[in-house]
DNA sequence: AGCTCTTATGAATCATTGA
DNA sequence: GTCAATGATTCATAAGAGC
């Protein structure tokens, strides 16, 4: 079996993007440095400039992506004096102004979210994950996510009445129907647009490092095998580990050399380990 | 004790709103008909205008509403050509333009999503409640909405399952999942901004705009006893059931005849109900 | 009371058909 | 052409009935 590749670069993506040709990725997944009034966090780009530093970024991330592939953006707005920040916001609008197709918003539930208490605030449990395509019609393996059933469906489909067995239409006009008797068998569903996923406790050193599972789901879900991801603000490269184990191919890129360095350590040791495990599994 | 006043106002919010002093609300929240939706009873608002519809009635609220007050906005946008509208995003900047603080946005995640297969797109099992406030510093109960874990929670860890861990279970009507395993040895726990709420199904007459959980939730965060409520789209008077329920005095308008006349039954119908059920517990 | 089983239905979205 | 109506798709919950 090919192995796919992995590729991690140091240096501003929007330098090294232009290197790239044209529909080149298939899926764009990154979480890139939130804005921040305070100074000297990572990349330290100022709420009233992000909108501004982030276009001519994604107007690469537009031309090198294929027209059937997908750009995922997990970001979350700070607070900045009581108020949200609207850069998000701002950002969705221009980024359609650019010929994105604002397609959806995804929510990332943060099941064990960090403890704490303040006067007039809870704790923030979400992220949006915004999906933006090029077109309408797009990939999208819709199977590869499927989730089990919840339980009721064992104790549903045991007795089916008169109604499961035929298509019922609601009595109160909805224009909603079902056929029970269609799901007979099924013990995974679709999933929805809110996604509970915990965060990783093991804290790498890049300041916006999301849990694998997170850019994985969307791997799955917006690309075949030997497909290639693009992460344009990698960090210590969580995103081309799991396009590896994937096998999917990935080009991961970062502007802290460091983070790049240890990018590129963790990913060899990843695929060392990786590799052994599935050994025992599998033979050429 | 003293008996809460519940009263239901048929007309356009924007015109009965200017018959009302300056600072006199505790608490707004409202569900508005969404743009395009519903187009048979409210008259169906077009998307491009939402915005426009919208800023002058924001504007009695603000007006109305107290300098300690709060105003939340449940809404979401829908998809359109195979893109999500963006008069929701649109309406927030304007808001803030009005002189809204935009202070937090809380995620509704629907449990009981409408179900449904797409080619290119996830059930939507999520809603926007857009928090708003005139000052920085306003009200705001933090405790009354601790999730108690008293008897049910003895029961519940009893027969701790598999799904317990790793699933989000929530309790009946307190509108917050949790991961049950660790309530073990607690008492109670601070709310998180993302609200696990299951969507009504047993209204028949109408579309009930939201559980009653839901705005009960922000009475009781942002309001005291013998507060004022409003609720502008107030449908079939769920919110002043609830602010009743809770001992708030409310104002609910709706431009619909039909809905206001349903709202009036359902409040008698509700008031001799609950205090008939609250007769067997107090007196006087 | 407490359990199981039955049943109605919810701010949905998309492709197709008809005006 | 554009726009409106219609049909097809498919989960999870809570109330209520039955035991």
């Amino acid at each position: 079996m090919k192995q796919s590749e992995s590729i991690i670069k140091h240096g501003d993506c929007l330098k090294i993007l232009k290197k790239y040709p044209d529909n080149h990725f298939d899926l764009i997944v990154t979480s890139p440095p939130y804005a921040d009034s305070r100074k000297n966090t990572y990349g330290g780009i100022k709420p009233d400039k992000y909108v501004e530093w982030f276009l001519p970024r994604s107007k690469q991330f537009l031309r090198t992506l294929k027209p059937s592939g997908t750009f995922i953006l997990n970001i979350k707005e700070r607070v900045d004096r009581g108020e949200r920040n609207i850069y998000v916001i701002e950002l969705i609008l221009e980024l359609k102004k650019q010929g994105w197709l604002w397609t959806e918003e995804f929510i990332w539930h943060k099941k064990n979210c960090h403890p704490g208490k303040w006067p007039n605030r809870f704790r923030d449990a979400w992220e949006r994950c915004l999906q933006f395509n090029k077109q309408r019609k797009f990939k999208m393996n819709q199977e590869s996510v499927m989730t089990p059933m919840g339980d009721w469906a064992k104790t549903r489909l045991k007795h089916l009445g008169e109604n499961d067995v035929k298509r019922f239409n609601s009595q109160a006009g909805s224009g909603f129907g079902k056929n029970v008797s269609n799901w007979i068998g099924r013990t995974k569903a679709y999933p929805t647009n809110v996604l509970h996923l915990a965060t990783e406790t093991r804290n790498r050193n890049h300041s916006a490092a999301f849990p694998k599972v997170l850019p994985g789901w969307f791997i799955k879900l917006f690309t075949d095998e030997n497909d290639w991801v693009l992460d344009p603000f990698v960090g210590s490269g969580t995103t081309c580990e799991v396009a590896f184990e994937l096998r999917r191919n990935s080009v991961g890129i970062d502007i802290i050399k460091e983070y790049t360095e240890l990018a590129v350590d963790n990913l060899k040791n990843y695929e060392r380990y990786f590799l052994e495990k599935q050994g025992a599994y599998e033979t050429d």
